[in-house]
DNA sequence: GGTAAGCCTTCCCCCGAGGGGAGAGTCAAT
DNA sequence: ATTGACTCTCCCCTCGGGGGAAGGCTTACC
């Protein structure tokens, strides 16, 4: 299989496959002659399990990781647990982080008439938290 | 005042200064003999305010806008308000696909035992998933 | 057999928002 | 005059690829 139909059967674009393959993340066969990247039906299952991954927001390295896990059949579930867990303390982090960052701007927003006039809550409370911080 | 100065009045680093100076974006005299930035208090609280901009979330070129209607006086609020606005609604699209990342893969974790056995439901649904998307 | 389209390859530069560090110049105090 | 702290420019690095050029391979069609 070629890699334009690795990547359209995996969901993912050439360059991105093309990449997985350069970092050695799902590395595929070589055909001697070509040169060209020769993809199995596993390499596509690989390729398909790091794409789904990374929408999972894992990073390259745990993709790389969450592989080797993936390939080692007798691995204990505890190890790919730990990792998830990581991942979800992240995402909690980000969501709090975010949800702060929402409350301050809205309450900035609700407080602007956003109207013709040059008064603007906004813009104060952009520069006056300067002075603060 | 030298750049060292003005990051530390600012609470940025100096590398983040001399970046904003090198795209135009908080622009420092120079000083005719030694090349060195100078920077007034004017410029400072300018930093300040990019500094405040950038936690909240606005990209470097929102900084940039933003700057420009703090600068102008007599601009209308509407104006402000609505890049704040638009910067709400990418958090609450970020927030929603973070909360929905979060339960999916809270789903999974849940439904792993995270013992010394292999099986693991997080490395099936990465798999499985795989197939389905 | 030729040839044109559509693949594939490597190589290099680009994004955002700076960080790290080298090598050289400058300033202030001793 | 020297030392140490600061500053300058310049270049490469991050992360996860995207865009495109120049050239090689394959496949279908005539």
């Amino acid at each position: 299989m070629k890699i334009g139909d690795a990547a359209s059967a995996a969901g993912l674009t050439v360059k991105t496959v093309r990449y997985y393959a350069n970092i050695g993340l799902v590395s595929p066969q070589i055909s001697a002659g070509s040169g060209y990247r020769n993809y199995l039906e596993t390499d596509v299952a690989k390729l398909k399990f790091v794409g789904t991954a990374r929408r999972f927001n894992f990073s390259i390295e745990e993709c790389r990781e969450l592989l080797g896990l993936y390939e080692d059949k007798n691995r204990p579930s505890r190890e790919v647990k730990k990792i998830a867990m990581n991942k979800l303390d992240d995402i909690d982090t980000r969501l709090i982080e975010l949800q702060e960052l929402k409350q301050e701007l809205e309450a900035l927003a609700n407080a602007c008439d956003g109207d013709d006039r040059p008064n603007c809550p906004i813009i104060d409370g952009l520069a006056k938290r300067s002075i603060e911080c």
